[in-house]
DNA sequence: CAGTATCCAGTCTGATACTG
DNA sequence: CAGTATCAGACTGGATACTG
C-alpha cells in the first residue's frame, strides 16, 4: 500500500466511524421528526402540546423520543415548571441554534434543486 | 385563527410534507451509506468494486441499493461499458457535485460542534 | 466484475390505552 | 398537561449463496 493509498483509506473510512462528526449530525437530523422540532423551536420556546399540535400527525410517544434524543445531544433544553397542571417548555440551546446556520444552507440548496431531484425520481419510476 | 397563526401553520407543516425540499435531501443523505458514496466520488469516478473496497464492511446488496437510490435522485450517474469482464463507473452528476457545497457547511459545523454533542450524550448516558 | 436472490433479526414508527 | 406502557406492522441493513 502506497502512502497516498493509506491517506485515501483514512479519509474514506472517517465517514464510516460511528462518531464521525458528519454522520452524527446527518443521522440525527435525517430522523423523521428532528428537523421539524428544530425549525419549530426557532420561533421561540414551545410547550409539549403546542409542539404536538403544530404537527398533528405525530404521536406523543414518538415526539417524546425525538425530544429526548435532541435533548441528549444538547441541541434543545427541556424546562419543567413545578406547577399543576404540569408545564414543560422546550427551547433551542445555543448549540441547537447554531445548527440553524448550516441547516439554512442545506435548505437553500434543497429549495432550488429538489424539483430536479423529484423530476429525476419520477423518470426512474416510469422505467421501473 | 389569526393570520399569523395561519402563516405559522403553513411554515410548520411544510417540513412535514413528504416532498418538502429539506426533508427530501436530509432523509436521503441521512441514510446509512449515502454520504459516504457522495464524498467518495468527489475525488473522481469509481467502479463498483473500488467503491466497495473503500468501505470493506458494506455488502454488495446494500451498496447497490444506495447507488440506485442516488442515481434515481439524479445525484450520481452510472455508466456501464459493454466489455467483458463488465465495467461500470459511478460519478457525481453536476447536481450531485453541487450538493457538496452545502454539505461542506454541515461538515464544518459538525467538526467544530460534534465533540459537544458527544459529550452531552455521555452525560445523559450516565443519568439514564 | 458487478451485481441478483433469499432469508432473517433488529429497528423504527405508530395505534391504543393508561397515569401522576 | 405531559407524558408512559404495551403491542404490532413495516422497513432497514446485513449474511449468505448464486450468476451473466
Amino acid at each position: 500500500m502506497t502512502q497516498s493509498d493509506a491517506i485515501d483509506d483514512a479519509v474514506a473510512n472517517d465517514v464510516l466511524r460511528p462518531d464521525c462528526p458528519s454522520r452524527v449530525v446527518m443521522q440525527r437530523i435525517g430522523e423523521r421528526w428532528s428537523m421539524f422540532v428544530i425549525l419549530a423551536l426557532d420561533d421561540g420556546p414551545l410547550r409539549f402540546t403546542a409542539l404536538k399540535a403544530r404537527v398533528g400527525v405525530v404521536t406523543s410517544k414518538v415526539l417524546t423520543e425525538t425530544l429526548r434524543a435532541l435533548e441528549a445531544d444538547g441541541l434543545i433544553a427541556r424546562q419543567a415548571y413545578a406547577e399543576s397542571p404540569p408545564r414543560v417548555e422546550y427551547r433551542l440551546t445555543p448549540l441547537g441554534a447554531s445548527l440553524l446556520v448550516p441547516l439554512a444552507g442545506m435548505r437553500a440548496w434543497a429549495e432550488t434543486h429538489v424539483p430536479e431531484v423529484l423530476a429525476s425520481r419520477e423518470r426512474h419510476l416510469v422505467r421501473a
